[in-house]
DNA sequence: ATAGCCTTGAAC
DNA sequence: GTTCAAGGCTAT
């Protein structure tokens, strides 16, 4: 019997995967096993314990090291001072514990926890239709959650708002990466796909304990942004936007729409960017003496657009669990379908027949776009404007669009996938989460799961014959270039 | 001081 | 009534 498994190679990730099952069940401080949600996340009985006591008896530690002492299950008595600041880096709460020592009831906490094992089953349930674990950017000992949460509210987020300007404010050289600050370097999907490698960042910024005083009657952590660091559910529990907490609100549909960009932040940037191509020689690139054509402004705008597309797919929530192979493969598959999506989605946010909302904020009339667009441009405008008016008919929300970004992204007919399992596992989650949603949200409109995804066939025809105009324009010359749009073109020709 | 077990009580 | 994360108790 173990022969026959073991020359299948089957065996070994059956054990892969019950070995990291059990890797969920550890305390995120000292490796302890887990006995429930203590504080803020799930941790050992000993590390709740010393949490309590430490911020109930304002306890000041000192460590007689160098601060960064290893906290496992054998030497976390060695240094509490460590030991408390792990506890608060990997998220515990100070909040969490009560100024009155009251006993019983519940805290806030309630439903974030509820959310968080929901969240937990999603993904486990994933992981074992896709049958074995993926390839995660491996933490020491945390779930897989709240290894998500950390990262999410981490510095890595490739999306994130940049600290300051327009260029990369880093001195650091980095290379490949920054197409921002290359202008002439060809465009490539792979290097933009590349992992950040120059700092080898950390998860969470190890925020050294700055001698604050521990109180316990609730300190306001949510009113100084830098101390939010550390935490990675109050932006959970604040969710993104100006939605209230909606009480029917499938977990997965949270966390799909916590991975959008804010808005504003990609519309300055691309405003940004496209003002400063154009920029400082005075010379317009365009054609003729009237400057750069509308068309070409259309590439350049989708070109950026397809940037942030990309930056945003990077940092979403499972895909960004995927090999690089799979990552650029499905993206070469749905590109022009998700940057159609976002242009529509805007129109439909927009509100107007008679104009379109650019994605730098410009509000442009139709009849201008039409007078200055040949045949098959117009006809490709139009057909989008009646998609948006369908959507729009449809009140299609962010919730919604968030999901249907990831329908598009995860497409399971994409072929020579690696891991093809997963991602038809994560089209058939989102698929359940937007039913689920759409009936909770809409009850008075069962048919509008049916309806919204009747509309992602249309989407695809309409991004094919924007793909194939494209194409046309490109091989008359029509087309900037260091063109992201013109390589996804011709990689996915190469792939069909 | 630590950590395993016990009691409590609001939310479900 | 049940849950389960709070605080409490106590031997080590």
């Amino acid at each position: 019997m173990f022969s026959l498994w073991s020359i299948s190679g089957v065996t070994l990730k059956v054990m892969e995967y019950t070995y990291d099952e059990d890797l969920e069940e550890l305390c995120p401080v000292c490796g302890d096993k887990v006995s429930g949600y203590h504080y803020g996340l799930l941790t050992c009985e000993s590390c709740k314990g010393f949490f309590k006591r430490t911020v109930q008896n304002n306890k000041r530690y000192t460590c007689a090291e160098n601060q960064e002492c290893k906290i496992d299950k054998t030497q976390r008595k060695r240094c509490p001072f460590c030991r408390f600041q792990k506890c608060l880096s990997v998220g515990m709460r100070l909040e969490a514990v009560r100024a009155d020592r009251m006993r019983g009831g519940r805290n806030k906490f309630g439903p974030m926890y509820k959310r968080d094992r929901a969240l937990k089953q999603q993904k486990k349930a994933l992981i074992r239709s896709s049958g074995f674990k993926l390839e995660t950017s491996a933490l020491p000992s945390n779930s897989p959650l709240q290894t998500d949460f950390t990262s999410f509210s981490g510095a890595l987020h490739p999306g994130a708002p940049l600290p300051k300007g327009l260029l990369p404010s880093t001195p650091a050289p980095i290379t490949s990466t920054d197409y921002d600050g290359s202008l002439y370097a060809p465009p490539s999907l792979a290097m933009t796909m590349q992992p950040h490698m120059p700092l080898p960042a950390p998860y969470h910024q190890y925020t050294a304990f700055p001698g604050r005083p521990i109180k316990a009657e609730c300190p306001d952590y949510t009113s100084s942004p830098e101390s939010l660091a550390g935490y990675p559910f109050t932006d959970l529990y604040s969710s993104s936007g100006a939605s209230p907490q909606l009480p029917g609100l499938p977990p997965l549909v949270l966390e799909l729409l916590r991975c959008d960009p804010d808005e504003t932040v990609v519309q300055s940037k691309i405003l940004a960017h496209l003002q400063q191509e154009q920029g400082p020689s005075g010379a317009p690139r365009g054609r003729q003496d009237k400057g750069p054509s509308t068309f070409s402004m259309m590439c350049r705008m989708a070109d950026q657009t397809l940037f942030s597309i990309v930056e945003w797919a990077r940092s979403c929530i499972f895909f960004k669990e995927l090999r690089v192979g799979d990552q650029m493969k499905l993206l070469h598959n749905c590109w022009s379908e998700l940057l159609v999506l976002d242009h529509i989605y805007r129109q439909v946010h927009h509100g107007k027949e008679d104009s379109l909302l650019l994605v730098t904020g410009e509000e442009v009339e139709l009849s201008c776009i039409v007078s200055q667009a040949d045949g098959t441009l117009s006809s490709l405008v139009q057909r989008s404007q009646e998609l948006a008016a369908r959507l729009m008919a449809l009140q299609v929300d962010r919730r919604e669009a968030a999901c249907l970004k990831f329908l598009l992204l995860f497409n399971p007919n994409v072929k020579l996938l690696e891991n093809q399992a997963f991602v038809e596992g994560v089209q058939e989650q989102v698929n359940g989460a937007l039913l689920e949603y759409t009936l909770s949200a809409y009850p008075q409109f069962q048919e509008k799961f049916g309806q919204l995804v009747l509309r992602l066939p249309e989407l695809r025809a309409l991004s094919a014959g924007a793909e194939d105009y494209l194409c046309y324009m490109h091989l008359s010359g029509e087309v900037p270039c260091n063109n992201l749009l013109i390589e996804m073109l011709h990689a996915k020709q190469a792939c069909a």
